[in-house]
DNA sequence: GACTAAATACCAACCAGTCGGTATGTTCAT
DNA sequence: ATGAACATACCGACTGGTTGGTATTTAGTC
């Protein structure tokens, strides 16, 4: 019922919030007014669903994830049937949604983990955790694929998962520092480049 | 003369501080303060010597920039003959100071700018020129090497040393996030791979 | 009426920046 | 060389606004 004006509930609006203004001003300068601002709540609000604004960050961190997921998994790319073809459509997926305004495109957990990292170990924590769990999913397919095209490869498919999420990590802060998506674009296409090199594939099937 | 006592004039105390404080803590989260207190200096001082916090953040940008092109120029890897060996002496030269503490090797320009892109354009400018001069200075040796080794390729110089940043970069963001160096060291390795990829060498000098 | 959700009002701590003051030169005319 | 005038470096108390967090109250719902 209410079907027309259904919202979020309000932890979720605030944790929506939080997601948007803490990727566009960073954790410590994101005020607990600020996020209520956005969310059109009071601080009564706040204070009833978080404990504290740390605790508010380590849930956004887990909001933000599950997001990520959510978003990944209705990819098209999870369809396709070679391992390899899935890796590099994820590589092009993550390309494709580098577009609009930074705070839009830009990861959550490495805005908050950069500055965190030493005096809030519980936000470091879940950052970690949810770029491992993300890392974690990619290695699978890296590893099929690995296990197709480069069986005595040298590195590791997790290692080479996480380098991918340092490349999207370091694309984010060149753009911040460039003001513009097309700098991590293109870094982008260098890992893409890098992928490719590492998977020879055979010319054709008959072998 | 006072040769035994002679220290860095306070504004360079000040900004030295700086530099160790906001890696560890993040912009926002340094108080003018807390950078007095790791210099040994008040506020009056640090006040007489900067107008403002933010024009401190530009300042230390600056100093940050000037500090690390000196240890590159330091570096020998420059003595190199072949462009090619200096650009993978630079990147295992990036490899090896990854060690220790991560205020200690991590960026100040990457750190700043990820915070305060969007609300100090002063700082995220002086961000960005620190390091697009970095890269320019890498380019120059990436040129040289691709003139000899990969006239032909689709790349340019100046989009693979900004892709070595950016490495660098999310690479920093990954050791914050599980709070060692290794995983960095990991990455810079892929990037090796990924440098050696590009350039293939003649076997041997005869053709 | 018991419970949850949210608003309002408030507080103590904190922080960037100011200001008046001291100490130590430096310049330069006498 | 001396002392008036000025400049530089630094101190530390203070301020006005902000911030995370609390206490109390109100509204709605089972």
């Amino acid at each position: 019922m209410n079907a027309t004006t259904t919202q979020p509930d309000a932890r979720t609006r605030l944790l929506d919030a939080a997601m948007q203004v803490i990727r566009a001003q960073g954790y410590s300068a994101t005020t607990v007014d600020d996020i209520c601002r956005e969310a059109g709540f009071t601080k009564g609000a706040f204070f009833h669903h978080f404990k504290s604004k740390e605790d508010l960050a380590v849930a956004a961190a887990a909001h933000f994830s599950a997001m990520a997921e959510t978003l990944f998994a209705a990819a098209p790319y999870h369809a396709l049937p070679d391992p390899l073809d899935r890796v590099l459509a994820y590589i092009d997926f993550r390309s494709a949604i580098i577009d609009g305004p930074i705070p839009q495109f830009s990861c959550l957990l490495g805005t908050m983990v950069q500055e965190a990292y030493d005096t809030h170990p519980a936000i470091r924590k879940a950052c970690d955790t949810g770029i491992r769990t993300h890392a974690a999913g990619v290695a699978n397919d890296i590893e099929a694929a690995k296990a197709l095209y480069a069986p005595d490869a040298a590195w590791s498919a997790l290692s080479l998962a996480l380098y991918t999420q340092a490349v999207l990590q370091g694309a984010f802060v060149l753009a911040k520092a460039k003001s513009g998506p097309e700098i991590a674009r293109e870094c982008v296409s260098h890992l893409r480049r890098y992928i490719e090199s590492l998977f020879p594939r055979p010319i054709n099937k008959e072998d």
